[in-house]
DNA sequence: CCTACCGATCGGTAGG
DNA sequence: CCTACCGATCGGTAGG
């Protein structure tokens, strides 16, 4: 057994905050997961607070990472769906970072979660950009939608993907992708 | 100023559940909410977690009501339009007891979080059951949609609306229940 | 990473 | 609904 690493103690906290939440996560149940003493950690960090905005920092920094590659999926519905297959992809592998991005960040101090209701507005606005789109070159069949409600119906139904959504369930997550599109009124299973 | 009431408690209980989260909100603050100190919330309550379940509990009755009077409506299509509207209802007008069921439930008590988890499954069942029973009288177009994953999308974003609509916006709450009938592809703006 | 500790705050009770 | 209090736990520090 080699010492912990301030890598092991953010993801160690990730995974308290996502499944207790930050204020019923203390520091010596946090240092009891790792096998040390709650002051211990301090040698790693400078206070708890500054773990949580490590973790919702990671999280926002994955869907940043999934906006800005979807840029290279092309324009409307192609990156709507870039844009959907990535952020399954980030709810389902990063659960800890996920929900503490989502649920924790009114545990955040005012600065921190002013910026960070700022980047979900960045992010959002991803996928009203790439609907709007859409509906003006025509590979989005239904271009009366209102790209800022249909953001937040697609945006609704992702965020609670990891509620239900099994990868060893009958929906592969392509499968899903193209369900939600569906749902959405965005394809209609044609190519193109 | 007149004293207190349990109901004044449980209110003010579920004002600051919803808002700080169970474990941020302290009996002191809750007490001096009501304008008394911590220590005299116990003549009206047990504990902090009987507040708790009770929010909790209303949360839920709420849901279970909209779902019961949804019968009235009929089946299919239009059961399916009542409790949606019903959701949303519910979700608008009583933000405090619903945010407390919907993500403090995990604060429960394990045989609390176990009847919570269950009367959640029923709800959604409901979903289920009209989605399915669309299919089958033709009241829904889409026939071939799986009424297990529908349900999860719908629910998906009547549990989110609270967090972008607002009744002095652009869309009246009749037209929010259109939006999403009609981006669930359960409606083409036909009557009946 | 531990020992030893700090002041503050927590949910809750006895008794009025 | 208050006074007076309880033991437990909290985030965090000094010093090694």
């Amino acid at each position: 057994m080699s010492r912990n690493t301030r890598e092991d103690v953010v993801v160690a906290a990730g995974r308290m905050f996502a499944t207790h939440g930050y204020d019923a996560t203390s520091m010596r149940e946090l240092g009891r997961e790792l096998g040390l003493l709650g002051s211990s950690l301090y040698s790693h960090i400078g206070s708890k607070q500054d773990l949580l905005v490590e973790v919702v920092h990671r999280g926002a920094a994955l869907f940043q990472a999934s906006a800005d590659a979807s840029l290279d999926a092309g324009a409307g519905r192609a990156r709507l769906r870039a844009l959907i297959a990535g952020h399954i992809g980030v709810v389902l592998d990063h659960r800890d970072e996920v929900q503490t991005f989502l649920n924790e960040a009114r545990a955040l101090d005012a600065t921190h979660r002013a910026q960070v209701l700022h980047e979900r507005n960045t992010y959002e606005q991803a996928f009203r950009n790439a609907i709007g789109a859409g509906g003006t070159d025509g590979s989005i069949i239904d271009a009366e939608r209102d790209p800022k409600t249909t953001a937040s119906f697609v945006l609704s139904i992702l965020n609670a993907v990891d509620r239900w959504y099994s990868d060893t369930g009958p929906l592969s997550r392509d499968q899903l992708v193209d369900e939600i599109m569906a749902f959405a009124g965005l394809w209609e299973g044609a190519e193109q």
